[in-house]
DNA sequence: CACCACAACGGACTATAGTCTGCAATAAAA
DNA sequence: TTTTATTGCAGACTATAGTCCGTTGTGGTG
């Protein structure tokens, strides 16, 4: 399931900053339509693509994490 | 040169751990050559491999990525 | 209605994460 | 010296991250 916690909270990060999924992309230099996978769960990053994104959302890469393990505890 | 920092951490939390590539490979179902990647900085994990690591840690995997924030701020 | 911005989605692709086998190098122990 | 545990490393492979180009669906707005 970490994929889709992974898309939820990026997907939320994305939509507080008011930030498309085509200016999210363009500015932390990744595909249109890889934004789109991932918010749905469809691909999970690597940690390099992980602090490119977290740059762009103006967060920790380890803050984003942080959600991810509070999701994840409550889940199995 | 991120992937010389989580391969440094790595190391060093193994290391810290007392266990060899072997275990930690073996306990994380990862491949004992990958860890050996991993630590030389030849490979970058994606999150959901992060977490499985972290587990046979015993870190969060948010106290792992810290660990790469701080490096890499006085990188560039 | 037509138009526009945005996201879902498909397909075909390239790059790289991760596996598996096996061998060489090292160091520590017997 | 021989054995054992551990890691480096090469090569060939499979799985999946990430790109690129295009079309479809949808919800505003003029």
């Amino acid at each position: 399931m970490l994929e889709n916690f992974f898309g939820q909270v990026l997907k939320k990060l994305r939509e507080e900053r008011g930030i498309s999924q085509e200016n999210l992309g363009h500015n932390s230099g990744l595909d249109r339509t890889y934004i789109s996978l991932l918010e749905r769960g469809l691909r999970v990053p690597t940690i390099v693509t992980l602090f490119k994104l977290a740059k762009v959302l103006d967060k920790k890469p380890s803050e984003i994490i942080s959600l991810l393990e509070n999701l994840n505890e409550n889940s199995d």
